[in-house]
DNA sequence: GTGGTCTAGACCACC
DNA sequence: GTGGTCTAGACCACG
């Protein structure tokens, strides 16, 4: 699983493949236990420097969703136990729905085309998952 | 309608009220004509610099969502058509619910709670908006 | 190639700095490919914040004169092929000699002196380019 | 002779009409002694405050360009005698010359084109001026 | 080391 | 009175 990176966006480098590997583990292209490309070999796969590949990791570490085993590599967690109440969980989801919200007002979306939506891009995520039933193929 | 900003949460104070004008345009509280506050009213209110304050109006001003006018001041447009395509405006928002929903699979809200979510805050905003049927009171 | 700016002039100094970029640009005294002091060289050498350098490098960088590359500095970009049509080119400079020929009647200098300090100075230009085949040496 | 005023440009309209009246003068639209609209008639014609067309007018009076009789309005003045001599004025415009050459350089412009277009710009002046014999017709 | 962002103060242009 | 610009200081992100 090698992420795409666009260093025109703007966004930073290091973010851009933290939000790539939580996709795909999302998305089921990276399953609990998949390897990831070592630090060297994702920069120069990418053309960036160690010191960016090498944060990147320390964040998705830092987040719970990888683990750095010394010397084998990094590796993809069971999507574990959050440490939150699910209540705490999803109200800062709710933050994010409401942003969502507003920014599909001033896109001129009703909300049943909203719901919609969701509707369809949850379906594109679960054929993906399905479609992957052993990680990336 | 006076934004309200937390200086500890790291998140750009201009942003922050860009974020509360267009929720509340959103939400009903501010409707189309409407008057913001002046650059140095909002600056004096919030305790910031005025130029934080024209920063937030400006980045509206460019989003298409408020009118400035030298000597009278800002005021909130109508949500007009928008230049893009709808196709390309629900594209747009697609691209954030992904984002909404790889992150519930990282709190590990299951995609039903999920469109529950998402039904039951756009039930608080129409509800917001069917309050405030004259703007703020 | 350090610019050199009039606090007095009224000209705000990010300004000068474009302008006289470009103007080395087109005289031959920039070469593409050429590094530029970096923004904190530039900026103690003219005794002016770093933020004004930095301005003038972002204008620069937005009018498609030169590059800047995240840790590595800023460069002068190949005078590529402009995104515009030849003839909005031209239009658009028919604007600004139009202008010049405003301001021309005003001091009474008449079409003919026009014409003859236009090619004056075309070979200044010229001459410049010349002497300087391989950037500032 | 009536100048139109663009609100959206961001130059200041009182400069937009400064320009214009200099320009109708030097294209023969406004000749030596033509009356211009009286301040109050051009602010309601461009829908304008008052303050400022008499800015546009204090300017161009200022300028030497106009020329304001108590009671009876502006007029344009003859293009009188420069206070500077002939060597300074011409600096001057070698100046504003220099600008558009660099300009020329980034729209990718030859010098021989653009000593063409100053003729094609000047013969177009000089035709208006022979077509409006008695100022603006 | 590099460039970029956010906030701020002073000043200006306009109505 | 209104909003806008320029310069500046402190801090951050990136390589």
């Amino acid at each position: 699983m090698i992420p795409h990176v666009n260093f025109k966006s703007g966004v930073p480098v290091y973010l851009q493949i933290v939000e790539q590997v939580k996709a795909a583990a999302a998305g089921g292209n990276l399953r609990p236990g998949d390897a990831l490309p070592s630090v060297r070999a994702l920069a120069e796969e990418l053309r960036i420097n160690r010191n960016t590949a090498a944060r990147a990791y320390a964040e998705l570490e830092s987040e719970g969703v990888i683990e750095t085993r010394q010397g084998s590599g990094c590796f993809l967690k069971a999507n574990g136990a959050s440490p939150l109440r699910h209540a705490v969980r999803s109200e800062r989801l709710a933050g994010e729905l409401d942003a969502v919200i507003v920014q599909a007002h001033h896109l001129r979306i009703t909300d049943s085309e909203l719901q919609s939506l969701l509707k369809e891009r949850l379906a594109t995520f679960r054929e993906r998952r399905d479609d992957a039933p052993d990680g990336q193929p």
